[in-house]
DNA sequence: CACTCATATTCGCCAAAGCGAATATGTCGA
DNA sequence: TCGACATATTCGCTTTGGCGAATATGAGTG
């Protein structure tokens, strides 16, 4: 079969975009909604929904449906050769300065003693409870 | 700096492209002539040469002059991270079914008892004497 | 069923990237 | 210095990808 040939190059071209990156790399500790996406990065809802979906024909995330909300979380690749290649992105992006500032932005917004007023409601992602 | 954030992707834009995988792919063995991946993959030599400058400021090739003819290899890059996906990476292809053939081709081309028309003269690839 | 909210998709525009064809550069030998 | 050869670069074109703006879908609520 092909689609082997072709995941390789669709694994990097999912990887090649920095804000696919980012998306990645927040969603590292587990499940994120949506709505936090666009809150931590400061980029439009469609914006992050398209690459979402960009990340999503890729094979790297998953959705999980929760009435209003939308939930990804990263997906190890079914090839082990893509598995560990991913694995090993996901540790780079956890070293870089840019992706922990990310993180430390999200984890700021979500336990808080109050969430922004847009995310009154919204379900946290699962790593950050409280 | 901002250097590293953007490696990141630069390496990934390099590897998103199935011409470049290919050339890595056929440099994974050591250096390689131009000329014999313009036979080998049948592409056109400034197609060639355009991915073969792309791969070089992507930092993952090297080119070495030897009077008309130019040598590629790669280059491990110098970010550990960078280095460690790249060489899963190249593992990855050296066992894809497409890639073996590309390999095998070059094989055939080079060892033969004689090299086609085109390549008299040429510098053998140096894993692939005589 | 209307209305709202979270998310997804579409559209039109612009920049980046890939390609073939043509041309430029650089090296060697006569 | 000229010509031949290997390689690199440029040009014009087409495709792809990212973006904001607008709109569509889908779920919950009244």
């Amino acid at each position: 079969m092909k689609k082997n040939e072709a995941q390789v190059e669709l694994l990097f071209k999912a990887l090649a975009d920095r804000t696919r990156l980012r998306l990645l790399n927040l969603m590292a500790a587990g499940e994120v909604c949506v709505c936090f996406f666009v809150e931590v990065l400061g980029a439009s809802q469609p914006k992050i929904s398209r690459h979402l979906a960009y990340l999503r024909r890729a094979g790297v995330v998953a959705a999980r449906r929760d009435g209003k909300w939308m939930h990804y979380r990263v997906e190890t690749p079914a090839d082990p050769h893509a598995a560990r290649v991913f694995a090993e992105v996901m540790t780079w992006l956890s070293e870089e300065r840019e992706m922990q500032k990310d993180r430390a932005r999200m984890e700021n917004i979500c336990c808080a003693p109050r969430l922004p007023v847009r995310l009154q409601g919204a379900p946290r992602p699962t790593a950050l409870p409280t």
